[in-house]
DNA sequence: AGCGATTGTCTCTTACAAGAGACGCGTGTA
DNA sequence: TACACGCGTCTCTTGTAAGAGACAATCGCT
């Protein structure tokens, strides 16, 4: 599921598809209903999986009587289930860091007034766990469960940190080194700017995910040296000098706070 | 999933097990893990869900793989995964209902210093889908996700409201109708006090689940005449008539409050 | 009314996943 | 040292689930 079977085409994917197991089957279709955020007819689902329909409609019965895809209204449409919710609080419940982590985002993008995230790996890439978003008057986009290349952010710079360069070269495709705005990053660069932020104990990036923000992020400890997740904030890019200092230093006091007792 | 499979040897279940979809054992794992609340031994899993050791391991691999399961630590257990977090939170957020009960759950606890609860019908199931633990000293007992027979609480009488008789005899085992201390409850009575707590517009049960608290519920509607969840109230069940009469009111009011916008 | 597209259900075939069981490894304990 | 036990991996067989495709029903459009 990390990767090559929802970029399909790519890589050693056996091209007619031919026989799939269903377990795989109900998991592009989890992964499918992720992106989209909405409900979906079962049909679409099927084309959007590129599944058949037959099978389709017989997974999404089970799934429906399992509780973990819900029927939308009286329409044929289908969507996450309750009982998936459940799982989730489940994981939150025996999840101290990201209890912990949640709260400490909340209070920090309500005291400073800018957008607070944190971030953790999933499956290899760079996910925003939780966010807050801030009081400022344009929104700065990022939606929970969101999946960005490692190299668009400081974060990404954190979390692989003490990772050797090997490692590092898995994570990252080339897709991933090329930046929105069409500049391709180089890896060794990116692989210096990994070993800069972990002496440096936090990371600062500019305009790299979009012109107009810059991205503060300090990392969040499970064991001295293991980076677990890490906190940002994500500004303006014309923050001053001196503020910006200010917010790293809160930051990473914030950071460091949930680091310790994990 | 919803029965007879937990229970196992119930009904026309196969006996020696035989071959089982992968689907399905996917499901049960996840279904064990949410019962045991606590990450466990691939072995014990394979154990617990009654499944052959070998076909386990490439079950929970694949769940790994896919995030919806994760390594706890060093040891070999596995517990729910950051996947399901998310999927969970997706729900949420497609969820009005549910996000804006959470709150006014929590509000409703603060308020009054009571255990508070979000109750829905999770695959004909009572769940308790959040929960406020209040400030008293003794701490009442209800866990999120918790599952437990329709008969036993007054939020179960509130969202069967509205069902044919065959309906609930379908959806309540005769297991249900005994209560935790042993009392066998008539099923025509607890079809009278769904009647009679459809018309009333809330219901009360006293030392139902255990004898020192007592419940008090209120419908909210998605529809007309459909209800959709619960608030719910478990207080002393030596709480004063004018109290209890207080709390209702209160309860009412914003269970009503969650009813109009949806 | 006529037509194409979609929806939900069903049947039948065969490719393949579920399962039995063996194996090697590490660990505790007698 | 020997034994019992649990873990993780592998191989091979066969029961069966995934998929192709046909079908009737419904919908939307002209």
């Amino acid at each position: 599921m990390q990767d090559g079977n929802a970029s399909a085409l790519s890589a050693g994917e056996k091209i007619s598809g031919s026989r799939e197991k269903g377990l795989n089957r109900v998991l592009e279709i989890l992964e499918f209903l992720h992106t989209t955020q909405r409900a979906i007819g079962i049909g679409d689902l099927a084309k959007g999986v590129n599944a058949p329909r037959s099978t389709t409609y017989t997974l999404v019965r089970s799934l429906v009587d399992a509780g973990l895809l819900e029927m939308q209204g009286d329409d044929n449409r289908v969507y996450f289930g309750k009982k998936l919710y459940l799982y989730g609080m489940d994981y939150v419940r025996g999840n101290d860091l990201l209890r912990r982590g949640r709260q400490e985002v909340d209070n920090l993008s309500r005291e400073t007034g800018e957008t607070s995230e944190l971030c953790m790996l999933q499956s290899g890439r760079y996910t925003i766990v939780h966010a807050s978003p801030g009081t400022r008057p344009f929104r700065i986009s990022s939606a929970t469960g969101l999946q960005i290349p490692l190299p668009w952010t400081a974060s990404g710079r954190l979390l692989l940190a003490g990772l050797e360069k090997a490692e590092i070269e898995g994570m990252v495709s080339n897709d991933d080194l090329v930046l929105p705005d069409g500049r391709k990053l180089r890896l060794d660069d990116f692989v210096a700017d990994i070993a800069k932020a972990r002496i440096t104990g936090y990371c600062v990036t500019s305009g790299l995910v979009d012109a107009y923000t810059k991205c503060l992020a300090a990392p969040v400890f499970s064991a001295p040296g293991k980076v677990e997740a890490t906190m940002c904030l994500v500004v303006p890019i014309d923050t001053s000098e001196g503020r910006t200092g200010e917010l790293i230093g809160l930051l990473r006091d914030r950071a460091a706070k949930l680091s310790i007792a994990v």
